[in-house]
Parts: C-alpha cells; sequence; structure tokens
DNA sequence: TAAGTGATGCAT
DNA sequence: TGCATCACTTAA
C-alpha cells in the first residue's frame, strides 16, 4: 500500500482539457486513520480558463482561490447544500484550470468506503462526483491538498498498468459536460466506456446523438 | 421527475 | 439583505 506513487506536478502543467483524458486509469487515493481506499479514476470533465461554466470566470473569490494557485493541488467545493465535489488543479498560477473527477472504480479498502456511504450496488460507492467525495470522505478540509504528495491524506497515484486498464475498460468516449448551462456544448467530459462505475444510469451520453463538432454517426 | 439542501454571487 | 442559481443525489 505504501507503493503508491504519485504522479508528478508537472503532469498537471498542461490545460485541463489534456490533463483530464490523460488522468482516466490513474488512481484516486484517500488515507484514513483504518488504511488506503480508492480506485481508478474512469469519469473526468475539463474546465477552461476561458470556459463560462468555469468556477473560476469571473474572477478570484474565497471559494476558487486554489484553483488561481500551483497545479497539482485539490479543489474541493460544496455544492447543491449536500454535496462536495472535487477537482485537479491545472495550469500555472494565476491561471485557473481544474479537472472535476466524476467517478471511480470502487477497488481498494471498499469496506472502508461502505463505512462512509451506505449501499448496497458496489458501483453505487463511487459512480458519481458527490457519491465518489462522501465514500471517500472527502470535505472541506481537504481543500488545497497536494495531490502530488504521496503522503497527503488524498493525492493521485501513476497507475503502472494505465494502458492496460485503459485498453481493458475502453474506449475513451468524449461527450459534452453534465449539469451546466453555461459553454454546454463545449466535448470536454471523458470516461473510459467500459466501466460501470461511469455516472448516470444508462453511462450518459454513450449513444446520444450529439452536437459535438466531427462526430460521426452510427 | 422533483424536491432537498445551503453556499455563492449578483442585484437591490 | 434578498433571491436566483448551482460542476448533485435520492426516492418515487
Amino acid at each position: 500500500m505504501t507503493d503508491f506513487v504519485a504522479l508528478p506536478r508537472w503532469f498537471y502543467e498542461p490545460s485541463a482539457k489534456i490533463v483530464a483524458r490523460r488522468l482516466l486509469g490513474h488512481f484516486l487515493i484517500r488515507k484514513t486513520p483504518n488504511g488506503p481506499c480508492g480506485g481508478p479514476i474512469v469519469e473526468t470533465e475539463a474546465y477552461l480558463c476561458d470556459d463560462a461554466a468555469c468556477h473560476a470566470a469571473r474572477g478570484l473569490t474565497a471559494r476558487n482561490r486554489v484553483m488561481f494557485g500551483p497545479a497539482g493541488h485539490g479543489y474541493v467545493y460544496f455544492i447543491y447544500g449536500n454535496h462536495f465535489c472535487v477537482n485537479a488543479v491545472c495550469r500555472a498560477e494565476g491561471i485557473a484550470e481544474a479537472v472535476l473527477i466524476r467517478a471511480m472504480e470502487a477497488s481498494f479498502g471498499e469496506s472502508l468506503m461502505r463505512q462512509h456511504r451506505t449501499v448496497s450496488k458496489s458501483r453505487d460507492l463511487t459512480s458519481g462526483p458527490g457519491k465518489l467525495c462522501e465514500a471517500l470522505d472527502i470535505g472541506r478540509e481537504l481543500d488545497g491538498v497536494d495531490l502530488c504528495d504521496s503522503q497527503a491524506l488524498l493525492f493521485i497515484a501513476r497507475n503502472p498498468e494505465v494502458k492496460k486498464f485503459r485498453r481493458k475498460q475502453g474506449p475513451t468516449r468524449t461527450t459534452t459536460r453534465i449539469g451546466i448551462t453555461r459553454a454546454a456544448h463545449l466535448p470536454l467530459r471523458f470516461y473510459l466506456a467500459g466501466s460501470e462505475f461511469v455516472s448516470g444510469r444508462e453511462r450518459r451520453g454513450s449513444c446520444t446523438p450529439s452536437r459535438i463538432p466531427g462526430r460521426i454517426s452510427l
């Protein structure tokens, strides 16, 4: 368990649009007093600096300040009066971009995750951004955590077999982002279509004929 | 399909 | 201050 190696900071320095794709298959790891829990990321969304849907679109505020800091930190926010969501901050200090982690597979420490979140099916543990935060016990106190520090309470570890995992759970699909109204047409959601843990009852977006430029209809 | 929940941010 | 909005979830 101590052999999880955090992805380096440079991994997060490109645009969130690039990083969101590259994060698929790597491990989100939460340390608890009783051991680690987590699993491979299977769904992400990118929020860009010139993007009306991005929390940072109207400048620096108390909530979004971490997004303006250095790459590789966790941006955690509270939404809809009930839920937390976690993002990985991208780009250089002063440029606010981030990748929302929307779903992961509940692969390690499932019993710990079940202590944080009561569900019957494993899939319901982490198949959505609010769900995975509850399962991993992620709250405000983790806002700003260094995801590049394998000693941190929350970090992202390199999956040595990431290519194999993507082959197995792929293909990677791209769709529009979920639950937003502004800049809603941008193709900035990425997921591994073969994973059961992708959010949405029918893995939304997998077969809707869409407005995505360049998409070939089947 | 809709209501719950509360922080946020812009309009008064 | 007030109020609409919000990167969601659950129960029905």
